[in-house]
DNA sequence: CGAATTTATCTTGATGTCGAGATACTCTAA
DNA sequence: TTAGAGTATCTCGACATCAAGATAAATTCG
């Protein structure tokens, strides 16, 4: 095998097998959006690893990083956070039970909705949701690792590309 | 905005608010990760609406195309389905259960190994993997739609790079 | 041969998520 | 002002998954 020649992934064995049992399928699209799925999965994977470190869960991260990323007073709605996390309602609830139990977020009524609720990150969630996020990057960068910049940028492109359709669909 | 700086994204916001909170982290990562992230998750979104069409879940899908794409006589055991699927023992044994039930696979018992059992698709059950797979790529192709082959080809190359370390860590 | 180890599958209990519905509050407009 | 529609959050039951353990058979090797 040439070291020109790219060496084989499981895609190719796949999309293979595919070509073998049904000839008449046009698999082409198969080489992309595969490995988008499959390299999402290890990332899923690598991410749940990186935050092993901190005692978080993935789950918890998420939450933590969308208040984080909301900027003091790191407060936002149940709603909002549904929104940002793409969870259910039921699920958000337990969530920040949890969070809350482990010290991480408070719960505040909302001042200007008495049906409403604030969710504010504690001085302890932002500590551990800002180291982990930071080893979260560096865990990442090094995943690129081999990608010039030019490649960074020209997949970045194209990537927005392929998912803007999906952020239009939902207004 | 001019049409030739494309149009942000879903991601873009996502970087620019950390860029605001952390200006201290180089999040540049973010811009081919995230994108993978969240491209996968539209995108099995975008697969369970084409299998309703069929009456099929994704999981289901995930087992038949495995049998199938395993050719004649679309049989493998259990153990080998757990690792084309990514799934523990427990919810392998589940899922058969669940499309036995539907008439989709048979349980067979494996003629060389007394404790083993093979999983055998059914004429139906290749059926509905059969033209469920021609509408997933239908689909995916359509959301292919804008970009050339040469990017198709260049970006396979690199998710393939990206990929590989996953695929060899685990022999 | 026969004991110990490995392999293959299934069983069970805990857990997290979803989705429908309940509750409580706010907003609109007659 | 008040009925009705809309909104925000929580509760609860169903369900798929995982992980650990149980069972049974095959394999290894002294």
């Amino acid at each position: 095998m040439s070291t020109l020649e790219p060496m084989e992934d499981e895609v190719d064995r796949l999309i293979e097998a595919w070509r073998r049992e049904r000839p008449d399928l046009d698999v082409a699209p198969m080489e992309v959006l595969s490995r988008v799925s499959r390299l999402a999965r290890h990332l899923d994977r690598a991410r749940s690893q990186a935050f092993d470190t901190h005692g978080l869960e993935s789950w918890e991260f998420d939450v933590l990083a969308a208040l984080r990323r909301a900027g003091t007073p790191y407060q936002l709605s149940p709603g909002r956070l549904l929104k940002e996390t793409l969870v259910t309602s039921g699920t958000m609830t337990n969530r920040v039970d949890r969070l809350a139990a482990r010290g991480l977020v408070e719960r505040l009524p909302d001042p200007h909705d008495r049906r409403g609720v604030l969710v504010q990150l504690t001085p302890a969630g932002r500590d551990k949701v800002d180291a982990a996020m930071a080893d979260l990057l560096a865990h990442e960068r090094t995943l690129l690792g081999g990608l010039s910049d030019r490649d960074q940028q020209k997949i970045a492109r194209v990537l927005r590309e392929l998912v803007r359709p999906f952020d239009l669909e939902k207004h």
